[in-house]
DNA sequence: CGCTCTAACTTGGTAAAACAACCTGTCGGG
DNA sequence: CCCGACAGGTTGTTTTACCAAGTTAGAGCG
């Protein structure tokens, strides 16, 4: 029996259009096929004809303007630059996937800035847990997670054993919260001599500093991803469609 | 007659079910009415429902699962931090809207990495546009846009005036180009003594820069924007659906 | 020749119907 | 008591049909 759940008809679609437009065979510029012609070439209905257009407009793959047609844009460029956002590969991946240390696992005293983003008062304890990551043996960032306390009971997070699940797996199956969005801020500083020890580099270059509030669908803010990297060394980078 | 244009139904659908969240009327983890509730409450067809509650997914709003129900998951927090990106404003708004004058304005040998991201050989002379932006009577970023020489030509972005249309525009209607999305790198350095002196900072604190490249939908790059502000007065914030 | 108006195309939206896949109870029989 | 079958609910996908709105090109008239 082959049970392997093929895919919807208008999925299929978007998919055949897709390769066409990557192939050449519909150049930038030029007007796709009707939808009149597409309904007899692959012998569907307008409504999955449509189904399959529209995903491809969302996907910014082409234009369509009533009473002309539909035009192709290309591949959208920005599929290409789809690599994880700072922050957010830290709460999927587990630890083991990267080399490191854990150098830090317990409760202190919340900085202002932490305590502002968790909505807690100033100087309330909360936990933390502090990564030292390394690439190709040098150590090249500090990762730190920060949440209120209620929400590290009963997990594995005070372990110094690298996860072997990622943080939002484990948070999500354990206490039952949903993570949805993040916000994030960026900034620079200079760093601690401590901070500078640890990572290796000079004491006269700056640090990048990215701070992530991860919310819940309500806005509520569950935790916050602090991400520091020298400036010398590494960067960020993000892709974003122009309205 | 009213030719006042009446939205479709669909969408008068959406805004109907999006104050009753919003109202508290279905409140978040609540089970949404089922289709056929919704198609005898409002007296439209499945089609109808169906495209409206898609809208709904697709914007956060709701989840879907088959067989179970569609459930609230409350305002989506992301469309509340919905300001413009660093390198976007300055795009689209014309320079009268904000206080600064224009510093540079002239044809100039590419630094490497303008040159890297606009694909010119190094060294290429490539035009620059530099303003120093102020708010609240005091300077706090410098905003730079390079583009290569071809593009510049026929514009009116060598006069030292503010441009009283936003560059987007004035580009677009001028050139025939396209902008489609924006690639952004940011780092962070030491100022030099010039942009200390001109930003008004202290010489130990460091600039954030922001570089994007603005592309068509084909991916060529058509302008790089290169933002820098003073790490201590300045912040970058953004924020993003966690897949 | 030039203008207008219509006919034929395009995409956008709505309605009615059917089948498939999935979940959750209930009602049996073991 | 436990467990499986089943019925009735849900959303997902596809089809047929029709009308509305925008664009274009050509026929036809002045």
């Amino acid at each position: 029996m082959s049970l392997e759940s093929v895919p919807p008809k208008y999925a299929q679609l978007v998919q055949a259009l897709q390769r066409r437009i990557e192939s050449g065979d519909y150049p930038p510029g030029s007007l796709l096929p009707s939808e009149n012609q597409l309904i007899n070439e692959f012998g569907v209905s307008r409504p999955t004809v449509v189904a399959a257009l529209r995903v491809l407009r969302e996907q910014g793959w082409i234009d369509s303007q009533q009473g002309k047609g539909r035009f192709v844009r290309g591949r959208p460029a920005m599929a290409s630059a789809e690599q994880p956002r700072p922050g957010q590969a830290y709460l999927t991946a587990p630890e083991t996937a990267s080399a490191g240390e854990v150098i830090e696992a317990a409760a202190v005293a919340a900085p202002n800035r932490i305590a502002a983003l968790l909505g807690l008062a100033p100087k309330t304890k909360a936990f933390l847990r502090r990564r030292l990551v390394s690439r190709d043996g040098e150590p090249t960032e500090v990762v730190s997670v920060w949440m209120p306390l209620e929400l590290s009971e009963g997990t594995d997070l005070t372990s110094a054993e690298p996860l072997p699940q990622g943080l939002r797996e484990h948070l999500q199956s354990r206490k039952g919260v949903r993570f949805d969005h993040i916000v994030e801020q960026i900034t620079a500083r200079m760093p601690a001599t401590e901070e500078a020890r640890q990572l290796g580099m000079p004491k006269n270059t700056p640090l990048l500093a990215v701070y992530g509030a991860v919310r819940d669908a309500s806005g509520q803010t569950l935790a916050v991803v602090e991400v520091l990297l020298p400036a010398d060394r590494h960067e960020l980078e993000d892709a974003y469609p122009l309205s």
